[in-house]
Parts: C-alpha cells; sequence; structure tokens
RNA sequence: GGCGGCAUAGCCAAGUGGCUAAGGCAGAGGACUGCAAAUCCUCCAUUCCCCAGUUCGAAUCUGGGUGCCGCCUCCA
C-alpha cells in the first residue's frame, strides 16, 4: 500500500511519489533558539519524528535535516538582556533543545545545519536573486520582489492582492511593494554581521532554509514540514525565493501541524500562554507528552489540558502493563526465542497499524492497535493463566512482542533498554535499596504466610506512600515504581 | 474586511455514503484476591451542533444557521 499524505500546496491527500524510489528527503523548520523550547514546539519534533520513523519502517532510506535558527532578532534582543554573546546564547539553547528532544523520544536528525555556518551560500542565493531581477538592494539591505515571481501566494492559496487587502502590512518606504520582503538585512552597531556585496549584514529569515535544504538535499525535495503558522509568510517565502533562484520546483509536499491551544486558543509566546518542555518534564514523564502529542491526529488543533495528560498518563500504564505481562510469560515459560506467530489476529493488527499511518500517519488510529494488541495479550494470558505454552502459544506471544516493538520503533512512545525491550518499570536507585526492598518482600511474604495481614498491608501502604505498587500473584509479589524522572 | 479550519458519549478521540459509530480515560456491576493491585467478563452515544435538501441509504454529500478557532504581523 502506498502511503498517502496531506499536500498544503494542492490541499489535497496525495499519495506519495518519492522524488527518487526508495527514498525519501525531508526538511523540517526547527526552532529560533532564544528559550527552551515550549510544547507548540514540540508538537512538530515528535511528529514528524514520527514520520520519519515511519519511512524508514517502511524500507525508505530517509534523509532528515532539521536546522535550527541561531541568528535572528529575537536571539538578539535576548543576549543583549542578559549580556550574552548572541551566537553563544543560541549554542547553549540549541544544547538544551537536544536535552528535551530525548526526553521526548525524539532521535537527532541526519543533520542539523545552524544558520550561523551557511553565510556563504546564503549570500550567494541572495546574489543570485539580485542578479536575476527578483531583489534589489536598498541602503545595505536586499529585498525580494514579490511581484516579480508570479506564483507567490501559491502554497498558502492566495493572491498577492489578497494579501494587501489584509492591509496589515506596515508601510516601509525601502519596499517597492508592501509584501516585498528582506533576504538581507544591514547590520547594526553591536549585532552579529556577516561581509556581503552589500556590506556587512545578517540573513532575512526565510533565506536561510531555502539555501540550506537546497544545499542538503537539491532541488524538488520531497517533503518539506513545519507549523501551520509558517504557511505564510515563511514558507510561501521559501518558495517564492527558492524557485526563483533555481527556476525549479522547490519541494514537492508540504506537510503542516496543526496548534497546540491553551483554553482553545493557540500556545504562543506573545500570549504568554505556553508550557516549556522542560518544566512540563518535571511533572509528566517524556513519554506521556509524547503519548499526548500522538494521540491527536496531527492536523487538528490540540488542546494541552493536565487532566487529559494524566488520562493518557494511565492508558500508557496500561500498555506497559500488558508488556510487562508478556515479558514475564515469555521469560517464565516460552524462553526460547523461536519465530515469532506471523498469522490471524496478529497479522491482521499490523494491517490496521499500516493503514492507519498511511493514511496521513494517523497516529490516533495507530495507537489504538496497540491497545487492541494489549488487550488480545492480556485476554490470552488470563486464559492461560497457569499452562503451560505449546509450540503455537509461544509463537503468538513473541509474535505479539515483536509487533508491539515494531509499532513502537515508529510512535516511539515507549523507552526501550539496551536488549530492546520496553521499560516497563523502574529499577532501584541503587543496590542498597534493592536489597532493602527484597527484605521487606520477604518479611511481608511470611507475614501473609501466617495471615498477619496487618503486617502485611502494613508494609504494602508503606511502600506505595513512597511509590512503589505491590501487586499480590501465585507466583509471588510483583512490585512496580513509577514516576517522572 | 479577506481566506481557511473545526463541531462525534462526562472527558480525550478515530471514523468522510451502506454490516452492531474504533480506541483511551472516568463510571457501574461481576470474576479472581485475605483485602488490594493487576487482569478478565458485562454495561456505558437508536446517535454524530441545529434546520432543510440530495439519496434506496448520510455522522459522512449540498445549502442555510449557530458556536469556537486559526492565518492575513514574530510565532511550531
Amino acid at each position: 500500500m502506498a502511503i498517502f499524505l496531506f499536500n498544503t500546496l494542492t490541499r489535497r491527500k496525495e499519495e506519495f511519489v518519492p522524488r527518487e524510489e526508495g527514498r525519501v528527503a525531508m526538511y523540517v523548520c526547527g526552532p529560533t533558539t532564544y528559550n527552551y523550547i515550549h510544547l507548540g514546539n514540540a508538537r512538530p519534533l515528535v511528529f514528524f519524528d514520527t514520520v520519519r520513523r515511519y519511512f524508514a519502517y517502511r524500507n525508505y532510506a530517509v534523509t532528515f535535516i532539521q536546522n535550527f535558527t541561531d541568528v535572528d532578532d529575537k536571539i538578539i534582543n535576548r543576549a543583549r538582556e542578559e549580556g550574552e554573546d548572541p551566537l553563544a546564547l543560541a549554542g547553549r539553547y540549541v544544547r538544551e533543545y537536544f536535552h528535551d528532544a530525548r526526553e521526548l523520544g525524539v532521535r537527532p536528525a541526519d543533520l542539523h545545519p545552524l544558520v550561523s555556518d551557511h553565510m556563504a551560500e546564503i549570500v550567494d542565493m541572495v546574489g543570485r536573486l539580485v542578479k536575476k531581477g527578483h531583489a534589489y538592494e536598498v541602503e545595505g539591505d536586499v529585498l525580494f520582489s514579490v511581484r516579480s515571481f508570479e506564483d507567490y501566494g501559491k502554497l498558502s492559496g492566495r493572491s498577492v492582492d489578497e494579501l494587501l487587502s489584509g492591509a496589515r502590512v506596515g508601510i516601509d518606504p525601502k519596499k517597492r511593494d508592501p509584501l516585498d520582503f528582506a533576504l538581507w538585512k544591514a547590520a547594526k552597531p553591536g549585532e552579529p554581521a556577516w561581509d556581503s556585496p552589500w556590506g556587512q549584514g545578517r540573513p532575512g529569515w526565510h533565506i536561510e532554509c531555502s539555501a540550506m535544504s537546497l544545499k542538503y538535499l537539491g532541488e524538488g525535495f520531497d517533503i518539506h514540514g513545519g507549523g501551520s503558522d509558517l504557511i505564510f509568510p515563511h514558507h510561501e517565502n521559501e518558495v517564492a525565493q527558492s524557485e526563483a533562484a533555481t527556476g525549479k520546483a522547490f519541494a514537492r509536499y508540504w506537510m503542516h501541524n496543526g496548534f497546540i491551544t491553551v483554553n482553545q486558543e493557540k500556545m504562543s509566546k506573545s500570549l504568554g500562554n505556553f508550557f516549556l518542555v522542560r518544566d512540563l518534564l518535571g511533572r509528566f514523564p517524556g513519554d506521556v507528552l509524547r503519548f499526548f502529542l500522538l494521540s491527536t491526529h496531527y492536523r487538528s488543533p490540540l488542546d494541552f489540558d493536565l487532566e487529559v495528560t494524566e488520562s493518557c498518563s494511565r492508558g500508557l500504564v496500561r500498555l506497559k502493563n500488558s508488556m510487562g505481562l508478556l515479558y514475564e510469560a515469555l521469560d517464565d515459560r516460552a524462553p526460547a526465542g523461536g519465530p515469532g506467530d506471523s498469522g490471524g489476529e496478529l497479522d491482521s493488527f499490523r494491517r490496521e497499524f499500516e493503514t492507519a499511518m498511511d493514511d496521513d500517519f494517523n497516529t490516533a488510529a495507530a495507537i489504538s492497535v496497540l491497545f487492541d494488541l494489549a488487550h488480545a495479550v492480556n485476554t490470552f494470558l488470563h486464559e492461560h493463566r497457569g499452562c503451560r505454552f505449546g509450540p503455537g502459544e509461544q509463537a503468538f506471544l513473541h509474535g505479539a512482542g515483536e509487533l508491539f516493538h515494531c509499532m513502537n520503533e515508529v510512535l516511539g512512545i515507549f523507552p526501550v533498554d539496551e536488549s530492546g525491550r520496553i521499560i516497563v518499570r523502574q529499577s532501584c536507585a541503587d543496590s542498597d535499596s534493592e536489597h532493602l526492598l527484597a527484605l521487606l518482600l520477604d518479611v511481608r511474604e511470611k507475614a501473609r504466610g501466617r495471615k498477619d495481614w496487618a503486617t502485611a498491608d502494613h508494609v504494602r501502604n508503606g511502600l506505595k506512600d513512597i511509590g512503589i505498587t505491590l501487586e499480590d500473584t501465585p507466583d509471588g509479589v510483583r512490585w512496580k515504581r513509577r514516576s517522572p524522572d
């Protein structure tokens, strides 16, 4: 089956046909690094990470580029406030970005280019646009002439005249047309600046993505993504300047995620209603946040709400419990790593999963398959309590585990350990605690043996207070501890 | 003002013409258990914002209405 995705350019769901068979080249706009990322920034990170993983699952060789904007007004202003060098500040938040991204299960892109490392490419591209008559220089600024590019507005679906009628465009005497935008900005004193044929200056916001995506992915690369607030003007301008410069089609598919809202309003820095991922991680583990972000289709708005996030957390516990039971059964009663089952129910789960993901990356539907599989595993184990597993049953269990791992490899919801297993529970902080806990559990077991329920319950309640839950089973006690970090 | 999106149970959320409207959370009852926890079983939307229409048949298509949101300015 082919993968279908919604292309902003055509406003339709289209079959994905790569530029080069078996390969996907994708570019996603990364953050401007002047602060920690907030949840709104996290949505495209998690989503496009999932897209990239799914292409890999479908055996595409993926080249995934995500830039950092490390030269920008906001960075300069912030640096001035903090008395720090702008590039140093930006570099610091790039490092912080990777910390948060890792917690969210987001893998590093193949390349994370920085604007500050690509001045030559940017200057070169601006020069080409000037030479071709698509841009003009005024007092050290270089502006792109919107009217010189016939298709301007094709991505956002608006004409130049429609955009003008919005009348929110400020009047700038330097601009020949109010919609013209800066490719290169003349340096002001005290700002980072680079040499160019138009004097010292720095790039406008949009040109960096054109220059870097074309450098690493080439003309007509497959997918360009980002938040829907980037459609206009950022991506529209990228299309204009790139296609004007090369004369070739820029990106073939444009994908845009919807916003995170708070009380139904867009989460944004200007409204001040944003939640930093860093702060949220103190309250929820990264896997819960990732699950929350993937629990709604990426193009729909997603309202952030603590209670909803809490319910996601409980759902995740259910899945982890199921995997924990499966691992126990595998270890105790089906240790041989024989071939997994590849028939019947498991196959249909896999098909459902693929159908969901093929249909414009419907992660919400894909996640439901995880629950269906967990339920099937639970029911199976319930029905085979205390039974010895035959070869067919062992194959089913191994197959279920493999399938779960495959789906998790795409969705990335559960952290896995070195052996590739989903981390179902936390271990003790140190070996002393481990021994103490074992001793305590032994004492409790002996108390239970003589029906001393008061002592047994006292131990259980006491452990619960420090976050350890006990579950008595016919085969002995099982303990769990789950808390953020 | 221009353009676009959304409205499904207490909450979150799939589903875009046709079998019983996925799944999760919460809730109710039952099994298991010393009691719990976990797990299993059963129940929980005759109905998809409202009205009109198309159709043998619509949550799904068309028209109208209501409500909410976004973009047009930095923003993921």
